[in-house]
DNA sequence: CATTAATCGAGACGGTACGTCCAGTCTTTAA
DNA sequence: TTAAAGACTGGACGTACCGTCTCGATTAATG
């Protein structure tokens, strides 16, 4: 059933989300002003605080509504291998400029605990649940074993990526996720008949 | 040399880091103000900005000076032991109000480089020294092996703890460090002529 | 010539004029805003602007429409008599609520021109030349001279109290009026016997 | 006694009613917004606001302590002379620029309680207070009578020059104040010889 | 009677100014 | 010279309102 009143711009709600994603992107959530997105966006000020309750909440839809997809899980042969390429892909994703929009959203969250849960619910436990559909998928595919708690492992996998995002230790290079992932396959990979080493640099 | 002129105050220096200390771990970096800070600690606000350039330099010295060396190795029969006690005490450390200095200053790196260095050269950095100096002696010990990548094994380890800070996606209990403990064991041991199951909830 | 589509609606018309000569003579005209006046006649806002071009062509119709005859020249034995009456009417006018709607007026066309053309049209010189026929009426009467600048000697009557209605320097009671008038007289009044040197362009 | 602080800057203050005069003067109140004036007088917005609640508080600071006595009564060889010469001031004040500060604060104070006290206050009422004083000075001096009500008067005599300036109904021009002038020596001038009834309270 | 076209209530839109807040700097007097 | 106190510039914030625009629904006069 249709609403009185005007509708709410759906360009005005895309122009927005795109001049955030970008500028953001660009310059870091901190440098860039609601005024600036508005300008840049072609849009009033009240038209932004209208749609979301302020600068991070629309940095997150942009991130969600205009590049949510790009860490999805890839086709492969199998469970593991499409883990193994989408913990690629998730790096270079942290690479690449988008990569600022993850660690504007996780500083703000530190000081805004709405926010806060807002990232949790809608960016990483839909990406954690899919890690898990992925694991079990593994399990059962006989490539894991059954006997580990999923949800620390997909810590330890995923938290050195974001360690290295957020603190800038070291680089998030290829060398690094190869390592990152057969850590992995030695904690958990189903144990058979014969065994080779495991390896790293 | 004698100086002239009135000496600075050695207790304003120490007042200042204390009330930031305080502030920032009660209430967090971004609600509290310099003036707040100032007025807390008894003193002008030109008094802090004399000792450090900016409000996160005040909170990263309160860090350092204060409670630097609470998690520092501690004693054990062994250099394994001993890394295992400073991860329970790393998480006790981030589970307490003192967590919340190091999720601020992470939090303000992401937009202000130059104390993302600061963070890395005088925080991060010397605690990874100590971890590569423990884990050298395991292997000394003969407990690890001695071909992986060291660094990477640290963000391994200590990646999942800043993880479940920063994003708090599950606590930072002792199972939680038992198991993350238990996976580094498993992709890092020397190989013994007998070998036990490794384990996880 | 028949117009097509649906006819303007005379009853939103009066609504909206009588909710903003409510509003605005209750609360003053910078207090009310169109999207109150709006509700409170229960119209939408368009329907307004499609019928004057923005909140003071409202008000000021609200003023012409609905109380302007508030302050017509009584009937009276005579012109000068009339004229006294009117004072009067004119200074209960001010007093009552209806004077917010003055004041708002006046104060708005201090930055709006086109107001201020609009004010003087339409309230200040049809009133002004009921005042010029009335003086002509007592001219002729035989009870003022013919000799004097009947603007200026308008000004004169009536500068005293809008000035006592906009600065509040004092009440618009009935001596002050009763006093305004007999100044009047005493330097318009026809002569009786003899007389001296007159004045006045 | 000397406070403790920085004490506020008399510079920047002064700059700030400088700017408000000229650009108010220029260009009106409404055009006029706060952002500009702290441009044009090289401030911060916060020191406007640390020295005044608002902006009518500006121009009514600047109106008082830059052009506060360009009205003031001129010597002249008796009272009576000087309250003429004063009344031409007047009407060149209101012609000039400074008329759009006027305009302007009786504008706003329609709306604004506060400022409405406050002109009266800081600048209706002394100046009538030396009008006063020059009245009482001619009835001393036997020019004028002594049986009238002085309030009453000095409203008829600038109750038309604030009509002719916020209603603008006519030019304030040389003619206008003669004739104004001459209407109030009719009416309360001291009677030589004979003379008959006299008039108001 | 169906069509047409301007109106209606509702409310989102672009734009502009407001007044608040805080970081980091500067300027006093006192010690 | 340094201290406490607090005023300073600069710039972002979130709110409010104006006058315009856009919906779906209504309402005469026209065809």
């Amino acid at each position: 059933m249709g609403t009185i009143g005007r509708p709410r711009s759906k360009s005005a709600h895309e122009a927005i989300l795109k001049s955030a994603l970008r500028l953001v992107a660009k310059r870091g959530f901190r440098a860039v002003s609601m005024n600036e997105i508005a300008a840049d966006a072609g849009v009033g000020k009240m038209t932004i605080y209208r749609h979301w309750p302020n600068k991070a909440a629309v940095v997150m839809d942009s991130l969600l509504e205009l590049i949510g997809n790009e860490t999805a899980f890839p086709e492969a042969g199998n469970a593991l291998e499409s883990l193994r390429r989408q913990l690629h892909l998730q790096a270079a994703f942290f690479r690449s400029s988008r990569g600022n929009l993850i660690r504007s959203l996780v500083s703000e969250a530190q000081s805004d605990p709405e926010l806060a849960t807002a990232f949790r619910d809608r960016w990483l436990y839909p990406r954690r649940d899919d890690v898990r559909q992925n694991i079990k998928a593994a399990i059962l595919e006989g490539s894991l074993r059954d006997d580990f708690n999923i949800d620390t492992a997909i810590d330890q996998l995923y938290g050195s990526l974001y360690y290295r995002l957020l603190l800038g230790s070291g680089v998030l290079n290829e060398q690094f996720i190869e390592d990152t992932y057969q850590q992995f396959l030695t904690g958990h990979q189903a144990r058979l008949a014969v065994r080779k080493t495991p390896k790293s640099a």
